[in-house]
RNA sequence: GCGGACGUAGCUCAACCUGGUGGAGCGCUUCCCUGUCACGGAAGAGGUUGCGGGUUCAAAUCCCGUCGUCCGCGCCA
């Protein structure tokens, strides 16, 4: 008769009974006459033994890390002198009967827990992504997407896919990459879903999406990369940008809750701190950032048209201190400094009803309202120096009439980075390119010889 | 692109300053072990010190170049 097989997080309801489970071979304990394996599937890990007239012996002697075995056997609770009470399931034990190698594992390149360098655990992430540390870095990235979607389903916005092949680049600055398209066309890979989602304020609304961005800017830093993901929304009447914020603020406080809810081992496993997210979020201007910077924290900031890193680090800091806040929003950012699809304010000529909402030193979301009247629009894409021709298609949606709207971009990565403490945005993308590697070095497919 | 640090065993690192043909821990291989759970014990394999050049009687060590990585900056999510 086939058995079923049983997850490893519910054996302890089939004490005293035949099972069947399968998984992964975390480590062998081989004691001569009995040998002792941690086996792990997704639910958990148990501690199985063999015992020396098991039909299971000879396999056991074989069997090393990583193997992917199926093992039948008996669940027995373990007798009080041999409960473990520092490991899931240290109460009870697989006593094993029989064991089917599934797939051998060869050359493993270190243990699957090691500490290794960014370096050696990017080149190897088919192997290091299996470690708990990174499982639970993206289960919880997985919630902070779930938490987005659900939060503005709630409000009201409809999800939709935005496409990556564009005709124009979408803020006219972000360097592009080109894409032979076809014999002699060119397109390029998106580097943002800004065009498309004003498109579809004009459709639904509200409009969400989670989509890939790709900028290709040759820096290398800890907190960018080719492709990145992005959490978007637009929404259509409005008064202005701070509604924007409340429901970007509404999104983050359900992120948190969601996180909180069902990650708080992962931050104890991390060494992080759950966010301070206070009644509401700090809100200022540029300008304001600036003079505090300058007046209470003694660093030159007035008069340039944007925030250097350190500043938004000493802000964030500050924020905390003052606000008990691990966000600040900043607005009014300089014309000059924005797209020219952003919204000028007419209270506050030359500044923009924009906005950053940085989290513990970083920005991860910029947004803001955007222009909606057609000539408007239009001028600003000439004043910027660019050709309104290439914005064609995308002005067509301003033409058949627009609500006043606006919306905002959320760096996936970047909010997973801060909210584990994780220092490189790196660790929290499961398969990060940038300028010199996509899965492995680009020097070593290029070049075999050049670094030898 | 600029600036700083680094590159030594499969992995993580020591030896570099003060030149004298390289070590540790973990992993791996073989053997021993009936209660391990970071198992323990014995033995063993594994390195042109990223690459190239220079100084020197002698270079992992000092100098130059090159390739690569990490960190910071411009830019940005």
């Amino acid at each position: 008769m086939r058995m079923e097989r049983t997850l490893i997080t519910d054996l302890p309801n089939h004490i005293e009974h035949s099972v069947k489970i399968a998984g992964w071979i975390n480590t062998r304990r081989d004691q001569g006459k009995m040998v002792f394996f941690d086996i792990r599937d997704a639910s958990g890990t148990v501690q199985g033994v063999v015992l020396p007239k098991s039909a299971a012996f000879e396999a056991a002697k074989e069997i090393r890390s990583e193997f992917v075995v199926s093992i039948e056997g008996v669940v027995n609770k373990r007798p009080e002198n041999n409960i473990n009470h520092n490991v899931q399931n240290g109460d009870i034990e697989l006593e094993i009967q029989a064991i089917q190698i599934l797939s051998i594992a060869i050359d493993l390149p270190f243990e699957r827990e090691a500490e290794v360098n960014l370096d050696t655990y990017l080149d190897h992430l088919p192997y290091t992504l299996r470690k708990g540390k990174a499982q639970e870095i993206f289960k919880l990235q997985a919630t902070i997407i779930e938490a987005f979607r659900g939060s503005l389903r709630n409000q009201r916005f409809i999800e939709f896919q935005a496409p990556e092949l564009v005709g124009t680049d979408a803020e006219g600055g972000a360097a592009a990459f080109e894409v032979k398209y076809y014999y002699d066309k060119k397109a390029y890979l998106a580097t943002s879903p800004q065009f498309y989602k004003q498109i579809m304020v004009g459709v639904f609304e509200r409009a969400f999406t989670t989509t890939k961005a790709f900028r290709g800017e040759k820096h290398s830093t800890t907190r960018h990369m080719s492709e990145y993901a992005t959490l978007d929304f637009e929404m259509g009447f409005i008064e202005d940008h701070r509604d924007v914020m409340a429901t970007l603020e509404t999104c983050i406080r359900h992120v948190i809750a969601e996180v909180t809810k069902k990650h708080t081992d992962t931050f104890k496993l991390l060494g992080a701190e759950l966010p301070l997210l206070p009644e509401s979020i700090p809100i200022f201007k540029l300008q304001e950032v600036q003079e505090i910077l300058e007046t209470k924290l003694g660093m030159k900031a007035l008069g340039e048209p944007d925030l250097e890193p350190e500043h938004e680090r000493q802000i964030c800091q500050w924020a905390k201190k003052e606000y008990n806040s691990d966000f600040v929003f900043v607005t009014h950012y300089p014309v000059s400094k924005r797209p020219f699809y952003v919204f000028e304010d007419e209270q506050n000529p030359g500044f923009t009803k924009s906005f950053d909402l940085l989290f513990r030193g970083l920005e991860i979301t910029t947004g803001g309202q955007r222009i909606h009247d057609y000539d408007v629009l239009v001028d600003k894409i000439v004043k910027k120096g660019l050709v309104p021709e290439n914005f064609s298609f995308y002005l067509q949606a301003f033409k058949a009439g627009m609500p006043p709207h606006g919306g905002c971009a959320t760096g996936l990565e970047r909010i997973t980075a801060r909210m584990l403490n994780l220092p490189n945005i790196k660790e929290v993308t499961l398969f990060p390119r940038d300028l010199n590697r996509i899965d492995i070095l680009l020097s070593d497919t290029d070049d075999e010889d050049k670094n030898n």
